[in-house]
RNA sequence: GCCGACCUGGCGCAAUUGGUAGCGCACCACUCUUGUAAAGUGGGGGUUACGGGUUCGAGUCCCGUGGUCGGCUCCA
């Protein structure tokens, strides 16, 4: 019979399997009509089949899947009570959820990954054993996950469920070489041929509860995380590229830098900034602030509690007030005949600046004259997260939001969200971040949350559309993830070890001059409402500083760094000729200082090093009796020999310049 | 918020079965006066997160509170 093998056609027996298309041991699955198959598959006449090696990303994928297969055995030999949740492939690796008496203890996890490898050896099959309702059900029938996923199959199973698939249900057996069944679960495939092809580069990495099928009201399941790799190598490189990102953690560069801290009296979520991280904040802020004030931005101040009145109108209290700290509470004071003497009221921190803005914009009337009108402030918020989502400067409870809103008129609105994105794509390249892509966020039709009318949505969405497209940027859509109150762009960063991070929004506002009442007088004389815009660009001063430090792994450019020189004399009495040349630094604005201290000059590289300091400038006798200096910068490079001129040059211009040294 | 683990000088870590807190770095003093990532000697510093309990005795065991970490859920 005739098939179509990698594209071109080929003449094959009746009968036969990816086995016997696919000699080569490196091809561990196959793709017949575009569907991942085992190799096991029978090819049917005029089949497009395609083989998929270990190396490739499907074929990563059917691995790690297959991984997790073995984990799981190991897992319910190991704990013959466990049940069995979901366990599928993730980016570099997989997990697999357990219903376990007891959570599992790291002792438990090296005595599974021991298991693991063990049954590696034994070099069980795989095999796909297609069932009915029926049988699945009986085949199951311990395993009280999996019937509910099956009872699920046909109707809303998950898109790219590993468990079940629409067109039928499967179950996967591990066999051992003499044919009994080791193993099995529901699974709808494709696997690997054979444990042994799981080999050994695989590692667990930890345990932690997750609620069965992501629902916070349904019982929590033990998760085991993995990750697998066709090569050692390949593993090495994953694990070192974990230990990396440990080292450029900000949390421990926060400590280690002595930039700021979380101290335990305060609160959980609250951050002091030390004298350090306080002149990186101060440098990004004023930079931010002069930016702004050059793209026509008026800087306003709010107060950081307020009534409750305030926020009744804009809506939060009643569907954020679990974000909100609680309220202050002023009771009333009643006079002797039970008259209202003072009336009580609520107040609360703000959890967000938009609605003092807008009583800016309405403390008289606005004219069509004024808009677009750009309110930026340093606004401090509070949120009451919960506790367990924060994460160090990334999400806290108490931070400062670089926050405008912008109030314009319909067709003001295309011309001012260009502006905004080139301006804050700008600022961004100007911290370093230079790799983007944007995602815009839309309604999810017929869901009644979403306020405004379709024909305002539709054409705010265009908008936004057409700008994210003039950008030139990747646009990665995010269906249904608008706010109720209005689309927005989002953009995106990678960092310089490919995270990526969430950083500047661009949100439109349908609902608050909705709310509020907004208008302006036109040109025509009559009252139209305006459009609003919120944008953040940090998004907030404390998680674009934590995601800079992990950026620049505490390396900040010389513009941003605490300290940006430092002179070392090779001996004590060299130090009044570095303090000469750091002199003139100094009145140039350049943060320097002169190390006098009594350690040896290669400690004081050391310790400077250790610092980040961007430039460290020595200078010996050679350098006094040439009127020279020597660079020595983070990465170990030197520049001898450098007249003192220009090493004043090199500096300053790389300061000036915003770029990296 | 939920599940689990953890909390010892500023930082990183030790402390047999419960027996009365040590080390390195940092800090301070002195000696050494130095050419590209750690000189030497000496010294100070901790009611072991906090509050209870068990015990002759608790860093260690038990309970509670707070905080941190890893996930889950959440991020309008």
């Amino acid at each position: 019979m005739n098939i179509l093998l990698s594209g071109s056609s080929q003449e094959i027996a009746e009968g036969a399997t990816g086995f016997d298309l696919f000699k080569d041991r490196s091809i561990v699955a196959m793709l017949v009509n575009d569907k991942p198959r085992d190799l096991a598959n029978v090819i049917q006449p005029d089949d497009s089949v395609v083989g998929i090696s270990l190396e490739s990303a499907a074929g990563l994928e059917i691995l790690r899947h297959s991984t997790a297969h073995v984990m799981a055995q190991a897992v319910q030999e190991l704990f013959p009570e466990s049940k069995l949740g979901i366990g599928p492939y993730i980016t570099d690796g997989f997990y697999f959820d357990f219903d376990v008496a007891e959570p599992f203890v790291p002792e438990d996890i090296r005595r599974i990954e021991k298991r693991m490898k063990e049954l590696v050896g034994k070099s069980q099959r795989f095999r796909r054993v297609e069932v009915s309702e029926a049988e699945a059900i009986e085949l199951m029938k311990n395993e009280p996950y999996k019937l509910e996923l099956i009872g699920l199959k046909s109707e809303d199973v998950a898109e790219g469920s590993i468990e079940v698939s629409p067109d039928g249900l499967s179950v996967y057996e591990n066999i051992n070489p003499d044919g009994t069944v080791a193993w099995m679960d529901l699974c709808r495939g494709p696997h690997l041929p054979n444990t042994r092809q799981v080999g050994k580069n695989f590692a667990l990495l930890r345990s932690a509860a997750a609620y069965w099928r992501g629902n916070e009201n349904n019982k929590q399941l033990q998760r085991i995380y993995g990750t697998a790799w066709d090569t050692k190598e390949a593993l090495d490189s994953y694990t070192e590229k974990l230990e990396q990102a440990a080292r450029r953690d900000h949390r421990k560069l926060g400590t280690e830098l002595d930039l700021f801290s979380f101290p335990d009296e305060i609160g959980s979520g609250l951050a002091v900034f030390h004298p350090k991280g306080g002149i990186i904040r101060r440098v990004m802020e004023d930079y931010s602030r002069k930016r702004h004030e050059e793209a026509g931005y008026e800087f306003v101040y709010s107060p950081h509690i307020t009534k409750s009145n305030l926020f009744e109108q804009s809506g939060h209290l009643g569907w954020y007030s679990e974000g909100m700290f609680p309220p202050m509470k002023l009771d009333s004071e009643l006079d002797e005949h039970g008259a209202i003497k003072k009336q009580g009221a609520d107040y609360f921190l703000k959890p967000m600046n938009c609605p003092f803005h807008i009583l800016i914009f309405k403390s008289r009337s606005r004219s069509y004259r004024e808009l677009p009108l750009r309110m930026f402030e340093f606004g401090s918020v509070y949120r009451y997260e919960k506790s367990g989502v924060l994460h160090g400067l990334t999400r806290v409870r108490g931070m400062t939001q670089d926050d405008a809103h912008l109030f314009v008129t319909p067709d003001q609105l295309q011309e001012e969200l260009t502006k905004v994105l080139q301006f804050v794509l700008e600022l961004l390249r100007d911290f370093g971040l230079n790799d983007f892509y944007l995602e815009l966020s839309t309604k999810e039709d017929g869901n009644p949350k979403f306020v405004g009318s379709d024909e305002i949505w539709k054409s705010a969405t265009d908008t936004l559309e057409a700008v994210a497209m003039a950008s030139g940027l990747e646009l990665v859509p995010d269906p249904g993830g608008a706010a109720f109150y209005g689309p927005k762009i989002s953009v995106q960063a990678r960092d310089a070890i490919g995270r990526t991070w969430q950083m500047s929004t661009i949100q439109l506002d349908f609902n608050l001059p909705e709310r509020f009442d907004l208008e302006f007088v036109g040109s025509d004389g009559d009252k139209h409402q305006p459009i609003m815009i919120h944008r953040a660009l940090f998004g907030s001063i404390e998680r674009f500083f934590g995601v800079l430090t992990e950026h620049y792994a505490g390396h900040f450019p010389p513009w941003l760094a605490p300290l940006q020189v430092v002179g070392i004399p090779v001996a004590d009495e060299f130090g009044d000729y570095l303090e000469e040349f750091c002199r003139g630094l100094k009145s140039e604005g350049v943060r320097v200082t002169v190390d006098h201290s009594d350690s040896r000059m290669q400690k004081k590289i050391r310790d400077h090093t250790l610092d980040r300091v961007p430039f460290l400038i020595l200078a010996g006798a050679r350098d006094q009796e040439a009127k020279t200096l020597s660079f020595r910068y983070r990465d170990g490079r030197q520049i001898n020999d450098v007249g003192l001129q220009q090493a004043k040059a090199i500096i300053l211009d790389s300061i000036n310049a915003k770029v990296q040294v």
